[in-house]
DNA sequence: GCAATAATAAAACGAACGTTCAATTAATTC
DNA sequence: GAATTAATTGAACGTTCGTTTTATTATTGC
C-alpha cells in the first residue's frame, strides 16, 4: 500500500505533535520509540520522517514552540501598570494558567532538556532565561519601592518559579481544587513569601511594623 | 582474561552504584547504556549482572536507599519539641542539607519513577508519601494552634516541598552562595509563607493583628 | 599447595532501535 | 483524463540494546 484515502499532511503533523507531547511526557523521550509514536498515530514509522528530519527535530521544536507561547503569553498578560504587586500578581496568574494547560508539555520541557545537542539546550534555556528575568525585575523593583522585602532577589526568583511550576506534579484538574482556587492560594503564598505590604489596602502603616497581606 | 588482580566484590558494587546515580542523573536511565557504565566502573557489562539482576533492580535499589535515607535522616533530625516552629525549622533545614547534599540521588529518585514497574513505583511513592505526611502534620498542628496562616494544609505542603526541591536545580557549592545562606533564605521564605507568628520573640502580641516573622 | 569459591572477561543472543529507500497510491492541477 | 505532486507503505540497513552463557583466572580456606 502507499498514501491512504483522506490522507492530509497538516493533520498528520498536528496528530504527530499531540501524540509526540503526550507520549514523551508519560514515557520519556529516550523510552518513545519512532514506531511507538507512528502507532499512535496510525500510520507507519517512515511517515514521520516527512515531517521531522529526526527524533530528536521533532523534541526540540515542541520544545521550542513550547517556551515561545510562554513568553508569548507572558507578553499579552504583562499589565500596564508599574505597580510591582500588580507585575507580580499578573506573573504568577499567568504561570500557573500557563502550566495547568499545558502539563504535558511543560514536563517535556522541563524533563528533556538533556536530550538535546548543545546549541540546542542553549537556545532553549535563554528563551527559559528571560522569562524568569522577567520575574527577578519585578522583585528587584518592588524590593527598591519597599513594597517587597527579599533578601535575595535571584534566590527568590528561581523559589517562586520552582513552587508554582510545582504545580503540575500533583494538580489534576476536577479533583478537590479547582484552577481559581489553587491559584489564589498560590497568589497567596506568593505574595506572603516576597513579605509584600498592603499599599492601597484598608490598613493603615504604623510606624516600623508592617503588617503581612493577610489572605 | 577473567578475573583480574585485586578484584573485590564490595568494591566493585559500590563503584557501580556510584557511578549509575552520577550517569543516571546526567544521562536519564534509559540513555545510560550498562556498557557505559560498566566503562566508567572499568569492568566488562557482564560483571554488573553478578551485582544487580536487571537494570531495572540497580535503578529501584538506588532509590529505595535514597528514600530510606530521607526518612532516617529525618527520623534523627525530628526534634523532641511540639512548637510547630521548631519542628517546621527543623523540617526545611534537614529537607535542604540533605538535597543538596545528594543531589545527583535525588534528581534520579524525582525524574526516573517512570522507569519503574507498577509495583515498584507504588513501593517508592509509598515512602514519599509518608515523608510528606510528616509535614502535612506540621503545618496542621500549627495550624491549629493559631502560629501559623494556611488556608490549605496540602497544597502548601506540596508548594514548600517542590519549593525547597527545587534548589538542587540551581544550586552549585562553591558559587555566589553559601549552604548556611541559602537554608537561612529557604526558612526565612518557609516562615513567612505560612505566615509563622513570633510566638516567643520581643514582640508582644496586641489583638488581632499579628506581625509576620521578620527575617 | 590443593580444593573450593569469587570475580571477571569474551563472545554471542535475539530484539529493538533510528533511519533510509524504493514502490505505490491518492489528491491536485491543468 | 493525463501529468504532477503529496502522502504513505513495506522492507531493509547497520547499530546498539539488555542479558546469558561459558571459560578463565584470582583469592580464600584448609
Amino acid at each position: 500500500m502507499a498514501r491512504t484515502t483522506g490522507s492530509d499532511g497538516e493533520k498528520t503533523e498536528a496528530a504527530v505533535r499531540e501524540a509526540a507531547v503526550s507520549l514523551i511526557a508519560r514515557l520519556g523521550y529516550e523510552a518513545m520509540s519512532m514506531r511507538q509514536l507512528a502507532a499512535e498515530v496510525g500510520v507507519q514509522a517512515a511517515a514521520l520522517y516527512r515531517y521531522f528530519p529526526t527524533k530528536e527535530d521533532l523534541l526540540f521544536t515542541l520544545m521550542r514552540e513550547h517556551m515561545e507561547g510562554l513568553l508569548e503569553a507572558w507578553e499579552a498578560a504583562r499589565p500596564a501598570s508599574v505597580d510591582p504587586v500588580d507585575r507580580l500578581t499578573a506573573y504568577v496568574e499567568n504561570h500557573i494558567a500557563f502550566h495547568i494547560g499545558r502539563r504535558h508539555a511543560t514536563h517535556v520541557s522541563n524533563m528533556e532538556l538533556r536530550s538535546l545537542s548543545h546549541e540546542r539546550l542553549t537556545q532553549i534555556l535563554k528563551m527559559r532565561t528571560a522569562y524568569e528575568k522577567e520575574l527577578r525585575t519585578i522583585l528587584r523593583d518592588g524590593a527598591e519601592v519597599g513594597v517587597f522585602q527579599v533578601d535575595d532577589t535571584g534566590l527568590t526568583a528561581m523559589a517562586l518559579i520552582q513552587m508554582m511550576t510545582g504545580v503540575i506534579v500533583w494538580f489534576r484538574p476536577g479533583e478537590r481544587l479547582s484552577i481559581v482556587e489553587v491559584t489564589a492560594s498560590y497568589l497567596s503564598m506568593t505574595m506572603r513569601l516576597v513579605g509584600a505590604t498592603i499599599s492601597h489596602g484598608t490598613a493603615r502603616p504604623s510606624g516600623r511594623a508592617r503588617d503581612a497581606v493577610a489572605l
